[in-house]
RNA sequence: CGGGACGUAGCGCAGUUUGGUAGCGCACCUCGCUUGGGACGAGGGGGUCGCAGGUUCGAAUCCUGUCGUCCCGACCA
């Protein structure tokens, strides 16, 4: 390819709607542009990359037995209402009628129709196990779009979903892909954390994500990792589990008696008042789950965990709840606190989870539902009741200990490009998607699923591989291979030799670039960096001694070479990719 | 959906406070010159100032509405 005819535009400045180096880049250095919210064209080098990307899936999936389909993009509403999914998705699904008024919707993931194919192909026990991907474009309405392709609304994805006839054959095969997954991020340059999680939306029992970690200033890392160095241990924040650390948890308080509480609406402010510890008041914050009102319960030092809050009281949506909505708890049950003063102590018709961390806790400090005042020196069984529900709603830190090992847990920001669920019979009983056993009886089909997001990963890449000159891909997903870049078009010589070397490397298969655009050499080594070719060969002055320069981007190193020496490099390090 | 900011040429921005009919840098086209890290000179093309109303002799500028974008929170590959 021809540089003067390459379809790319580099900008000579960070677009200023970009907040993380990936989007900056891609879009500075032409391989994207938006074409909506969330929504991105895939310009020519962004296409060449994402193509190796899903090849390097394609290979290792299928070299794991996986056999790729392709579903529709557009889906049926009857599906989903046999999955229940219909109701249960949300604002995410983007749903739309046809012209007879059929509900349908944008694909955000497959699983309803896999398990149609499924239940319309596999009839019997000697067809299993099989496991089936396709890599196609997604769409979620997702609530809030950023971050360039790490947070599109259209985006790529491999799906893949496992069918087996028990258990023991989907752990099997959770195994093959986890494996298979670590091998392909290790292709894409990017070294994965498998780390345990919610399953969310998508439902079942076990799951796990991988996590490309990011140093903590990156936000380009959403998710919170906690992990053990000593053992193995590793969670997403919404599912990590820990044991606390000692703590004061007796409040000292000799009698329960309620006192007067100025100012005090912050744990912070308590504590400073009372002269306590926060770990010897138990912070109440109220939710609203599916329209209903939850008070959680967590010792004053932590922190609630959103996801697991959903989890225990078996919500699809949760949100704090507003002031109003507080107020209007308060009325119902004749009471006049407000935010910073609430318990549920004589608060009826709200369901009240408590975390574990809240029980131990003696001669206590607790909101009373007056503004202004607190109860201070409360057990439970005495002045509080015990919540119904005890369950461990409450966000990790750092430094509390690893349940596993006893170590303490550090804390890690990740980028999320795979994750895998245990998904059992939830889709197959639902759709009622059975074969038959070899005992001669109907059972429904063992699933999990498997998700890489492609374009994602692809932006993961840029996030590790960049500097302060441009984006630096791994020689396996840039979009070319090499440049080369004559110093002066208008130098015979110089010309000769570059078109020389351009030519050989094309015919040994080389992807190669030719700068021939007649500009500054200045201008042709910003826009190599930028764009970030793995491998570039200068002819300038030098060949008139018979010499080329050679660099390497992921490196910065640069030597002095014969171009019969560069091309042999760079043949070489083509053919070590396969 | 809640909170904040912003919409002026492909990109980055000024002009808005105090209304007077649109400008700068980069990019693009032509010519000259230059060729090892985003040169220089001359000339040129491109914007109904997000959109719709309103106020006014006159609106990018003031008012109302609307749409869009970005940032901070709750979701996920």
């Amino acid at each position: 390819m021809k540089m003067s005819k390459l379809f790319v535009q580099t900008l000579r400045e960070f677009p200023s709607d970009a907040e993380v180096m990936s989007h900056k880049l891609l879009v500075r250095a032409g391989y994207i542009r938006r074409l909506a919210s969330g929504v991105y064209n895939y310009l020519p080098l962004m296409w060449r990359t994402l193509r190796k990307v899903e090849n390097i899936v394609r290979q290792e999936m299928d070299a794991a037995g996986a056999q790729e389909l392709l579903m529709p993009f557009v889906q049926p509403e009857e599906l989903w209402q046999e999955s229940g999914r219909w109701e249960v998705y949300g604002k995410e699904l983007m749903r739309l009628k046809d012209r007879q008024g059929r509900g349908m919707c944008l694909g955000p993931t497959h699983e309803e129709v896999i398990t149609y194919i499924a239940r319309e192909g596999i009839k019997s026990y000697k067809q299993l196990p099989v496991n089936l991907y396709q890599i196609q474009s997604k769409f979620r309405d997702e609530v809030r779009p950023r971050f360039g392709l790490l947070r599109g609304r259209e985006f790529i994805m491999k799906d893949a979903y496992s069918f087996d006839v028990d258990e023991a054959g989907l752990d099997k095969e959770y195994e093959n892909m986890a494996k298979a997954y670590t091998r392909i991020f290790e292709r894409c340059g990017l070294e994965t954390k498998m780390v345990q999680s919610d399953s969310g939306a998508i439902g079942g029992s076990v799951s796990h994500e991988f996590m490309v970690v990011c140093d903590s200033e990156n936000n380009a890392g959403e998710n919170d990792v906690f992990y053990c160095e000593k053992c193995n241990y590793s969670a997403n924040s919404n599912h990590a589990i820990s044991i606390l650390p000692q703590a004061v948890t007796n409040g000292g308080f000799e009698k329960a008696e309620i006192v007067d509480t100025p100012n005090c609406k912050t744990i912070e402010e308590l504590a400073a008042f009372l002269k306590i510890e926060p770990s010897t008041i138990v912070k109440t914050l109220v939710y609203v789950a599916d329209k209903q009102y939850v008070m959680a319960l967590v010792r004053g030092d932590k922190t609630v965990e959103e996801i697991k809050l959903q989890n225990a009281v078996g919500a699809n949506e949760i949100r704090i709840a507003s002031a109003a909505e507080i107020k209007e708890i308060m009325i119902n049950n004749g009471k006049t606190g407000e935010a910073g003063y609430i318990s549920p102590i004589g608060i009826k018709d709200v369901t009240v989870v408590a975390d574990k961390s809240v029980l131990e806790l003696k001669n206590f400090v607790i909101g009373c539902n007056e503004t202004e005042k607190h109860l201070v020196g409360a057990n439970w069984g005495k002045e509080a009741q015990l919540p119904e529900k005890v369950e461990d709603i409450r966000l990790v830190q750092e430094g509390e200990i690893c349940v596993d090992c006893g170590s303490p847990l550090k804390v890690t920001r990740g980028i999320e490009v795979g994750n895998i669920f245990k998904l059992g019979t939830k889709y197959s009983k639902a759709m009622n998607a059975v074969y038959m056993a070899e005992d001669g009886t109907e059972k429904p089909f063992i699933m999990g699923c498997y998700g890489i997001g492609i374009s994602r990963t692809a932006a993961a890449a840029v996030e590790r591989h960049h500097d302060e000159f441009g984006i630096k891909l791994p020689l396996a997903i840039a979009p070319y291979h090499a440049i080369v870049v004559p110093v002066n078009c208008k130098d015979e010589l110089q010309m000769k030799v570059a078109n020389e070397l351009y030519e050989k490397l094309q015919k040994a298969g080389v992807e190669v670039v030719l700068d021939d655009r007649d500009e500054r050499p200045g201008v042709k080594f910003k826009d190599a960096d930028l764009i970030g070719f793995p491998y570039r060969i200068t002819a300038g002055k030098t060949v008139n001694e018979g010499l080329v320069e050679f660099k390497n981007r992921a490196n910065g190193e640069m030597e002095k070479v014969t171009p019969e020496k560069a091309v042999e490099l760079i043949i070489d390090a083509v053919k070590s990719l396969a």
